[in-house]
DNA sequence: CAATTCGCGACATGAATTGTCGTCGGTATA
DNA sequence: TATACCGACGACAATTCATGTCGCGAATTG
């Protein structure tokens, strides 16, 4: 039994693919738990293990151990029937929403869901796809591809501190450039990840570049540098990428009955509150942020909604309402001006 | 190193508290798999598992053994930078789109990342927070909360194709209706699960439940029938959620350049075109389907879009921008009819 | 080139694992 | 209710298997 506890702590220590580890290193782990261990101990079950799982040595001297390629991570206890289906759910979820090479790294989860459910007795497996669906609650766009080395070598980079040269290749121009960088975060946005970096040149000028628009990525070794004060959350609420956080307001919305059906299962707020006000319709108010998704969801809801208060938003409402109608007067596009540039 | 192998078989056989396994289903797993044994082994072992591990059996004869609660494990190797980082990533950014009690199954997901990153040497755990972020796409509404216990019977109903006794708090009555169901299907949508039932008593007709509008489930030993051709795909399609699929349509819009940037990386379709239309302009061409969300996303872009094709749709928008901008007449609202009902 | 360091085969010791058997207490069956 | 049956568990002996030690050769480091 102490061995197989030993056994355990040595699977979790040893590391993927790009990581290594010696019997030095995992016969000092190893002591510092209390594992009182001759070295050719451990050399003997590291060889053991290999001809059993997917690890190999690096054929250096000192020998690195690592797990080569996807790890079959088999080693874990069975899922109940609500974790295999919430995870097949935020599967469905997220795979419209997120690159698919993120989704890649938590594939081995999924399949074991996966797994899980066809080892189910019957024909629970057939029935899967029948059972479960996730509905998009926006317009589905396509995710663009983020290649599985960049989001590597910046993942490492990011989290070691360390600056990366970029291959970047930006809307704007048609040969992607290089650059070196520090990296400072990444975000996530409706499909897009985002690389928060600064320019190695300027450390002040702070930008934003879409990780699959990178198309080399390396680590460098020097330590990368955060600008100081650089705070992620106020770099986002300040509007860095477009949907600044804004202040807190009232709003005062008139809903169609139907339409505003959902808010009483998902408020916009704490304090979202629902009054009758005339016969085909509601009036919702509640405080939240004033940010552009507000705009742009109520703008969604088209003639179905009347922004009330506050008075500079119903402005901005009518204003669009208004420009909106006059784009479309000629509701039949008499003349076609498909020519090019005006 | 036989004996750890067949260990790990046996950690994965058991199964969690609600489930149990016997050691007789035990014995005989481990003969599926090669391990002759005797039986007097495997019931040593699994005592042997109960002092280090969360494992008991339940006093019963004969015994049934599990996994108590939700401890750290997770016995798996370690996850790179990478994995870590994309576990965050899905962490944050279904934090505002799942229900608490979904994510709460992915909790021992999440927390292995989340130790991992907090092994890695140095600070690099304070600074965490500061390097990853998620931003909502699209105005964050407030997650309903579902019942642990309720999502826990649904699943398993669901799994086994048993029938489920509900408490069901429908939006139109003050008190929860109790009701047999067959449970045919689980569909999220935008924070929202829903589940897909039959009625007991009229198995044709099928309605839509929100699972957070469920009090109590029970699973019922008796059997779950499926309407004959039941199909989740074609019943979403149909449109029974209010999103329905709809039909293809060639898209024609006119976008203001800015806000048109977007979708050069995230298109609509795979055939989408952008050409310059005149010097504010572009033309988007895609070829999707006619679902709702498309409307109500195009509606969000207010007066920056235009819709020129198919002819039905700028109708559609024409209409809507009139009425909307009738709504919003008196752009100061003079009087404010604050009353109940006209 | 010397001094370590590392990997690995060999081997003896002993600890730990395993199968068998028998008993006991509870459970199912007639 | 009695009887047969089954599962759990302690005891024990056999032996496998795991471990520490030693030493050699190769590789690495300074």
């Amino acid at each position: 039994m102490d061995k197989v506890l030993r056994i355990l702590h040595m699977l979790q220590k040893i590391p993927q693919a790009p990581g290594k580890i010696t019997i030095a290193q995992m016969l000092e782990h190893l002591s510092a738990n209390g594992y009182n261990i001759a070295r050719r101990t451990v050399e003997r079950d590291m060889t053991g293990l290999s001809t059993v799982f997917p690890i190999t040595d690096d054929e250096t001297r000192p020998a690195g151990w690592y797990y080569t390629g996807d790890v079959g991570r088999w080693i874990f206890p069975a899922l109940n029937a609500t974790e295999a289906l919430t995870l097949k759910l935020v599967q469905q979820y997220l795979t419209d929403l997120m690159p698919a090479s993120v989704l890649n790294n938590l594939a081995p989860f999924f399949s074991q869901a996966h797994q899980e459910i066809a080892a189910m007795d019957d024909n629970t497996l057939q029935q899967w796809p029948n059972k479960i669906a996730s509905v998009p609650a926006s317009q589905p766009l396509l995710v663009p591809i983020i290649k599985t080395d960049v989001q590597m070598a910046v993942s490492q980079a990011l989290l070691e501190n360390k600056q990366l040269r970029l291959l970047y290749q930006s809307r704007e121009q048609t040969e992607p450039a290089e650059r070196i960088v520090h990296p400072l975060a990444m975000v996530s946005r409706g499909g897009l990840i985002y690389l928060i970096a600064a320019a190695s040149a300027e450390l002040d000028s702070i930008r934003l570049r879409l990780m699959h628009r990178i198309h080399v990525a390396e680590k460098l070794e020097a330590p990368s540098i955060r600008p100081e004060g650089f705070d992620l959350a106020r770099f986002i609420d300040d509007g860095f990428l477009g949907f600044g956080q804004g202040r807190q307001l009232v709003l005062k919305v008139l809903f169609l009955k139907e339409t505003a059906a959902h808010l009483y299962d998902t408020p916009l707020s704490t304090n979202q509150t629902i009054e009758e006000y005339d016969q085909n319709r509601v009036l919702v108010t509640a405080t939240l942020a004033d940010t552009q998704q507000l705009t742009w969801w109520l703008l969604g809801f088209g003639d179905k909604v009347e922004v009330i208060e506050p008075l500079a938003l119903r402005q901005k409402f009518a204003d669009i309402a208004a420009r909106m109608s006059q784009n479309y007067q000629p509701v039949i596009p008499t003349d076609k001006p498909v020519s090019q540039t005006s």
